[in-house]
DNA sequence: TTGCAATTCAAACAAATGTTTGATACAAAC
DNA sequence: GTTTGTATCAAACATTTGTTTGAATTGCAA
């Protein structure tokens, strides 16, 4: 009765209209208050389950966290893919735009996106072996899509230190609105991250990041007046 | 017996050598586990105290916690002060460099910083009351006194929004090697992060902003020709 | 020494946690 | 109607948690 957790019949009332509550809620609860500080009795107790729910269909609290991390990136995704509104035959700068932003908007504490990127926050402070589940698939090649943009914005150099550099730059800036949340809503907190404020924040790390990619480049092709001021 | 706590006599054997063995290893601890996933019991453990110490002395876990983290940032900055190695009459640009520097340097893993970076990361990922008090007593003047190294930077701009975009960017590229230390131990386990590595970071992320304010400082000062590639 | 307060210690306590259990309800198949 | 497998439920279980307790020990002053 357990081991069928794996194999499930699809022919349930509702196509399992209990575990994807669960689910949904999970992942809510698990990017509130992180792994260890939510309780099963809370996810149960706002999902309205009962508290056996969590073993019965998830076979444990660690299983569930998993399958619900998952769930959480399956929906982010859905709702703003890698290179989300983008043209086909578009430049790299805008292809980096593009990239920031459903970046942002994936991330963003919308309650739409199941809490994925603060899970994903999260994981990273406290690795388990989901964080290499996530590695694997989704953020290694995002990183190596990223950084193609940047080699290109290089102008194809072959200084790999030099793309690894600004992509973790970019990243960063990116990350940031993950990470210090909770202080900027300290500091400012009419600030509402909505996907228009967001919207502008992609525009600013853009010009920040191809400000400093375009100074570098110059250098790079060695061209002394006109790259640097001093 | 307990209200003690506050008013302590220093002349205990050794200034309160139990005390102080607590502290040091509830930072570590506490870095390395967060405040809910350590137990008093693993902090007694390792300090070879008796369970009760930490309410004799601290009066519970959470006094302790706080008192843990005051300990270790007073421990880092004195190992390592905002102005690391600066001289006097340094420019805006080398006083940006020793504040990248010191900061990489305050928030590194060095066992003697007594996990300082690691608990401002958690606690920003997980705020209790002491990121309030992290943030009146040392955060906040730190911001400013970036923002006003980038607002020199810019040529005194009167644009307070730029000069916060710049200094975010800033801020998020030093803080990104507290946040994906563990995803970067993942992709390159070789690196170590020693004050080498670190010399060599601060570097890099002093070039990709220096480039990114000077371009956007010559948009600010019109000067359409050599400013912009496009 | 004697007295006294501070400190240390082993043991225990109440609360909360993840998990298990056995009974029950339900729906479809035979 | 009976059977069978799935799902739900209240109750209980074994651990672990932070904290408390009361006795023992220590260090120093009178």
């Amino acid at each position: 009765m357990l081991n069928e957790v794996i194999s499930r019949k699809v022919t349930d009332h509702e196509l399992g209209e209990t575990r994807k509550r669960i689910l949904e809620t999970a992942a809510l609860v698990f990017s509130e208050h992180g792994f260890a500080a939510t309780t099963v009795r809370m996810i149960c107790g706002r999902a309205k389950v009962n508290l056996a729910a969590v073993n019965y269909h998830f076979g444990g609290k660690e299983s569930l966290y998993r399958e619900a991390i998952r769930h959480a990136r399956r929906r982010a995704y859905e709702r703003f893919p890698v290179n989300f509104g983008l043209s086909e035959n578009a430049g790299p700068e805008e292809q980096l735009h593009a990239f920031i932003r459903s970046f942002l908007l994936r991330t963003s504490g919308d309650e739409r996106n199941l809490g994925f990127g603060t899970l994903v926050m999260r994981e990273m402070v406290d690795p388990t072996s989901a964080l290499d589940m996530m590695l694997d698939e989704g953020i290694l090649t995002l990183l190596e899509q990223l950084a193609g943009i940047v080699r290109e914005l290089l102008g194809n150099a072959h200084d790999r230190e030099l793309v690894l550099i600004c992509t973790r730059s970019i990243v960063s800036q990116c990350l940031i609105f993950l990470f210090s949340r909770s202080v900027m809503d300290r500091l400012a907190p009419e600030h509402k991250f909505d996907p228009d404020d967001l919207e502008g924040i992609s525009n600013q790390i853009l010009l920040f990041s191809m400000k400093a990619i375009r100074g570098i480049a110059a250098d790079l092709h060695k061209q002394p007046d006109c790259a640097g001021v001093h």
